[in-house]
DNA sequence: CTTAAAAAACGAAACGTTTCACTTTTAAGG
DNA sequence: CCTTAAAAGTGAAACGTTTCGTTTTTTAAG
């Protein structure tokens, strides 16, 4: 049905070894090049990925590990991501394990039973177990948000430095005259929310500021954790004049809990939110917020990832870590 | 390296042939069948699929283009639907055209490029020129949410009854006495706006209310379309005594465009949402929406599409419409 | 013109499966 | 215990590439 190699050979009266050096980037006589580019154009010619994936043990395909594909951190990143290696020709599977952990597992297995090129992998178990199999097989790994201390020797990583973040932000607000703030994170175990909150210790203890822990509230990253904590955060804590809020979904949960019971942003409540420049965009007031460069995250990871698919592993893991933006909007009061 | 279906053979002592028979699901003698799970156990065998691929021209991957991945009602189709296919040994390459006819063809020639046995699509262009080498090489097809008349004696496709959830939400609104009712719905280009928006029209024809041209906004599904749709509304019609908001994003950006103008639901205005659960279960009052069964979607599709790849394309198009469903929340009021 | 070196082209073997046409083994019926 | 049909197992030829070791052609120097 479809041309292959042998008809374009055929074709052209060249042998099949002469075009497959077409085919991969060789030189030919310009007369011969003439002639095999036509009839490939002719024949409506593809390469067919499985034989030369069957030769060359390379499936020109990576996988995505990550824990929700309904989560805007996610897609901006992967949709980067994929623009970019699929202009390189590689193709992304992407398995959402559902943050799972023997999902997370199955995943892994899966894609190397594919015989992924590449796996990235936004962890959700902690200690790495999942990937060692790719260890073992030398699969290059690249990970994303989340740092594994087990992994550290092998994977490359692409971080966001969570703790200035949280710094920059919460040094904003103390800057501006506030001492009571409150800190909505993640899940105690997930790494972004630990380093998160360290940043926001850091910050306080560097104003001389007591950290008062009943103003930590560890919630889920979703809407509806945010918009609770948002509620539950206020009730106990009504003497509070500022709130950090640290991701996209709990900051808009937390912006309409805010609306909702009426209180005032900045009059009333100072608020640092999280990561998402549309909502930051149309919140009145403009909302200040931490923005993470999502694209960028994105990009670097396809990068590191063809590098190492294109040049090979060198023995030393390459960590990058990015910085967040400290977006001053409309948001906080100086007090 | 990794072991082959030629190390099992000599392992057990049987052929190739056996070997390759029961990896697919062929049977053997008892004695023969645990001895090459033993060997399969012991090599940690696993088939190549790439091997498998070139002589079976089977790629057990499925191709799928959507407008955006950053857009829930997409991750949430897409989330149900790759679990399905990977339980069966598909794998799902995604690849996000950002609303771009021109990149969705490009997609649609790299997924064919890559051979992938079946398409799944949200189609972005309205004549369906991009999957026409698809139906030309008889990859099977579904598309979702938009119906492409060009492909319709061909591609399999699941839908929403838009019409029908439109006109189920302004009866709602009609049957509790608002006639001043005003819709904010998607591009007029596309297929789900212009059904949501006739079956707006239909509702009020059928109870007799004038439709009045001034109270529909194209905007454009976005979290900021809706926002500044939901604001230009109020201003140029106070009047208005309920809003029908067609998507998710445009609902979010509603509701915030509405607390922000202090404008009270239902009290002073009444409002029909779409898409999330979520965010209806936490917006106070809690939010009246159209649900549309996202899980159900997914799978539906990925049921059709298993089905037309285990047992070919039958000439005869499924076409699946799915309703769906008024979930009764407090944000509209009786007049 | 030769000649040597460089460039281009070639033939054939492999990659790990599936599949087809056959042969051997097993089980059932008389 | 023989016959026969069904079940189980086999050998070999593909599938469309890449790659290696050679051969042929081209180019440039002498």
């Amino acid at each position: 049905m479809a041309a292959t190699i042998k008809d374009i050979a055929r074709e052209t009266g060249l042998s099949i070894a002469t075009i497959s050096k077409y085919v991969n980037g060789g030189t030919l006589k310009e007369k011969n090049r003439i002639a095999v580019e036509r009839a490939i154009k002719k024949l409506d010619y593809h390469v067919n990925e499985y034989a030369r994936g069957l030769k060359s043990n390379r499936s020109r395909t990576v996988g995505v590990i990550i824990p929700e594909l309904s989560n805007l951190f996610v897609t901006q990143i992967i949709t980067a991501m994929e623009d970019i290696l699929r202009q390189h020709g590689y193709s992304v599977i992407i398995c959402d394990c559902h943050t799972d952990e023997k999902l997370e597992c199955d995943a892994a297995k899966f894609l190397i039973g594919k015989r992924v090129d590449g796996i990235i992998n936004m962890p959700v178990c902690r200690d790495g177990r999942h990937l060692r199999p790719a260890k073992e097989q030398k699969i290059p790994v690249v990970l994303i948000d989340r740092s594994v201390p087990e992994l550290s020797s092998y994977a490359d990583s692409v971080l966001i430095d969570n703790a200035a973040a949280a710094r920059s932000a919460v040094e904003h607000l103390l800057d501006n005259g506030h001492r009571r703030i409150g800190i909505i994170v993640g899940p105690k175990d997930v790494f972004t929310s630990q380093q998160r909150l360290a940043g926001f210790v850091d910050a306080l203890k560097s104003h001389s500021v007591e950290y008062d822990e009943q103003l930590v509230i560890n919630s889920d990253y979703t809407l509806h954790g945010g918009y609770e904590s948002m509620r539950a955060m206020l009730k106990t804590h009504p003497d509070l004049t500022a709130i950090f809020v640290t991701n996209y979904e709990m900051t808009l949960g937390a912006v309409i809990a805010a609306n909702e019971m009426g209180i005032k942003i900045p009059q009333e409540l100072s608020l640092i939110g999280f990561d998402n420049m549309d909502l930051s965009r149309i919140a009145h007031p403009r909302l200040t917020i931490v923005t993470q460069p999502l694209e960028e995250i994105g990009s670097q990871v396809a990068r590191i990832l063809l590098d190492r698919l294109e040049n090979g592993y060198t023995g030393v893991p390459m960590k990058i870590t990015l910085s967040t933006t400290l977006q001053i909007g409309a948001s906080v009061r100086q007090l």
